[in-house]
DNA sequence: GACCGGGGTTGACGTGGATCAAACGCAGGG
DNA sequence: CCCTGCGTTTGATCCACGTCAACCCCGGTC
């Protein structure tokens, strides 16, 4: 490779990566950051991977070397046993983090798979983690996106624990439609990335339940569905069905 | 206070605390670290606190200021929604962190109650972060312990997504047995220290359920049980019906 | 030793969601 | 244009677990 043709590509990439003019900053790990500190971070996030819808970003028991942050695009993740069995254990939008389950064992410990086109920033944790000793901030607030994501892991806990089949998918389009506010887009229509089998995956119940609550949810005007658009109708509603006490 | 007595209390809770005598170090955050190292987290983890049966260490709400290790005794963290519902998210034995919920929001985000007698090692959570940023092994270690948290946690949604009450009940009592073993209890032979109310929230269950699921596993002798005392008869025949395809 | 209370067990019955099955609708391909 | 296939919807039936209720067991108290 001539050495013209590789600054070229590297000076792309630079441009291309730099979380300093992400516009995804204020969600994602650069949070808090100064000017200088910034720049230190672009250094760190020099590779970007493209991945198709259906594409693996990692799989369980390969070995753990990067964090990925979501450019564009949706994931899923899912854990998987011997006899088959599968539970969706999160979904990814732009600006949050993926692969932190592999920090422990230096393996991951479950699959990250493309639900639509999607670019993500790989941060090579070693990196990382040797930058965050010389950036407080960036440690801060990488401790407390691990933090947020073990509060997360409660709440989906104390839905498939204790909330009832409507409860739960209440819970899961208000959290999306939140989510989606926060990234700029509209709170209350969007279209699902995942199919009723992974939303039903996520939520602890069969397919043909989650169609059957989307139904009934559109019967009561709270919103309209068809296929995977989404209108909420009533936000109040769904609210008060998600706590409201069983009978 | 004298100069005599202060110093006298202190040296003596310096000896009771530290790290570098603890016999659990190498469950807890002390992993890896060298000598030298060492003698600098025993300066962090100042403070010892010792709980009642039933005093919270921490409740939702609360400021967050310390993660805590066990140093002895047993505890439970549950979480609740306002209609007054509520889920065990775990349990927690000697050399487990409790409190990671707290960093995200710097608030605590569940409650943390001691379910027999015990001691716990209060760690200012601003101090172990800026240790961190000279221990590597220590900054290491402790984002290990997050990231285990992390997957203990899709690996309850697993459970409490895909399995049925009996899978459930096999899987936290093998977890159980595992603990114990690895901190050179029997694994074989052990007192719950939680009620039956409490497995059912953990595992998303009544009561009722886990006490006849309790009854069913000692029909089949896989185990003896009376009351909150568990002996495991047959490890292999609870661990093939964990992984036991439905139907 | 009688009483009491809280946790645990067991039984009878009800029900929310799983399962099984059929049909629909939309996208892609010939 | 029709055919094909997959994701979704809807209906009928089933069953695992929840609910309700009685009873037991054990430890603590007077």
């Amino acid at each position: 490779m001539s050495t013209d043709a590789a600054t070229a590509r590297l000076a792309f990439e630079v441009v291309k990566t730099a979380c300093s003019n992400c516009n995804l900053r204020e969600l994602c790990l650069p949070i808090g950051l100064d000017p200088d500190e910034l720049k230190k971070l672009d250094e760190l996030v020099s590779t970007r991977r493209r991945l198709k819808r259906g594409d693996f970003l990692y799989r369980a028991g390969q070995p753990f070397e990067s964090i990925y942050a979501v450019r564009s695009g949706f994931f899923k993740t899912d854990v998987m046993i011997e006899d088959g069995r599968d539970q969706v254990t999160g979904f990814q939008m732009a600006g949050e983090l993926l692969g932190l389950d592999g920090i422990s064992s230096e393996v991951h410990s479950c699959n990250a798979i493309a639900l639509e086109d999607s670019e993500v920033c790989a941060i090579p944790f070693s990196h990382l983690e040797s930058l965050s000793r010389q950036v407080h901030m960036l440690q801060h607030h990488f401790h407390k996106v691990m933090s947020r994501e073990i509060v997360r892991d409660h709440g989906v806990m104390m839905l498939l624990g204790t909330m009832r089949a409507e409860e739960r998918l209440a819970a899961f389009l208000l959290n999306l439609s939140q989510r989606f506010k926060a990234r700029g887009y509209s709170p209350a229509e969007f279209n699902l990335r995942m199919s009723r089998d992974e939303i039903g995956s996520y939520l602890g119940l069969k397919l043909e339940t989650v169609s059957r609550a989307f139904s009934r949810f559109q019967e009561e005007g709270l919103l309209a569905v068809n296929q995977r658009k989404v209108r909420i109708l009533n936000t109040a509603g769904l609210r008060k069905l998600m706590t409201h006490q069983r009978s």
